[in-house]
DNA sequence: AAGAGGCCCTGATAGC
DNA sequence: TGCTATCAGGGCCTCT
């Protein structure tokens, strides 16, 4: 489902709605995601508060009373739902929530709060859960990993100084997430377009300029499709059912042989395969 | 070390 | 209708 739009657009919603709630119960349903969900995983969680929901990369983090973090990760297919008990002061029976929305069938984890439930559900298990038991141990977990588009490490000197050299095309960079961490095959594309960048050039042949168109809008891209919401391909909705609306806003992406959007541009928008991920570009302003 | 490729899964859709 | 093939917002692992 997730690039670090929709990640960001996950948290600031289950920021604001269980921020400061206490987790009453856990029930694990299906342990096999991509990882098994850690043994007396609803040890580290029961009765615990949750102090705040934060994000780094594409990897939640919710911060609990007793230290621990617990990481979430969506995969491909992961969603959060969060059910609003209506009646109150009956919450005792898992059978009592109700909604349209929620799937059921891929359920792995439901965490309950006071008259609220939140529902893991992830048909292709890629994603995983995962306890850290405190701040130090979390910076390791995430250590080898490249910054955020948005840190002022990646920059036009950072990115110059890893591609120099390489082999490797710069949409597989793009994608390894030990280079810059968040961005995925949507944006991807999106910002190879909008930089005028083909996405099959080696890392070694792009100029100074191009690494900072890079750098300008990977941070453009990201922050825009925030701002509207994520992107909403394949039903991705934010906790509360509400759809982005970034989608409506792509370039290149899922638009393969239609008119390149460029103001003058006489392309037409391919797709090609690179390193087993579609990649879409016109393949007339991207040089 | 760097790069290519396979693999983990299920579901939706297209084509015959 | 029922098959097969292909594709999907990710990331880890192995081999060369």
């Amino acid at each position: 489902m997730p690039e670090l739009p929709e990640v960001e657009i996950v948290r600031q919603s289950l920021n604001k709605k269980i921020k400061g709630k206490i987790i009453q119960k856990v029930i694990v349903k299906n342990r096999n995601l991509r990882f098994k969900v850690p043994i007396r995983f609803e040890d580290f969680l029961e009765n615990q508060k949750v102090i705040k929901v934060k994000r780094f990369s594409k990897y939640l983090n919710l911060f609990l009373s007793n230290n621990c973090i617990c990481i979430i990760h969506l995969g491909m297919s992961g969603t959060i739902h969060l059910i609003q008990n209506k009646k109150k002061n009956k919450i005792t029976n898992v059978s009592f929530y109700h909604s349209p929305i929620l799937p059921s069938k891929h359920n792995h984890i439901e965490i309950f709060f006071e008259n609220l439930k939140l529902v893991y559900n992830d048909p292709r298990r890629f994603g995983f859960f995962e306890i850290i038991e405190n701040l130090k141990l979390l910076n390791k977990r995430f250590d080898k990993l490249g910054p955020e588009p948005f840190s002022s490490k990646f920059n036009s000197n950072y990115i110059s100084s890893f591609l120099k050299n390489k082999q490797k095309n710069i949409k597989s960079f793009l994608l390894d997430q030990n280079f810059v961490s968040g961005i995925g095959n949507i944006y991807a594309s999106e910002i190879l377009y909008l930089s005028k960048i083909k996405p099959f050039k080696k890392g070694k042949y792009l100029t100074k300029e191009e690494c900072k168109k890079i750098e300008i809008n990977s941070k453009k891209i990201l922050l825009d499709a925030i701002k509207k919401g994520g992107s909403s391909i394949r039903n991705f909705k934010n906790i509360i059912g509400k759809e982005g609306n970034f989608q409506k806003n792509f370039k290149v992406y899922q638009r393969e042989g239609l008119k390149c959007k460029r103001f003058n541009c006489r392309g037409i928008i391919e797709r090609k395969n690179i390193s087993n991920r579609s990649s879409f570009f016109c393949n007339f302003c991207q040089k």
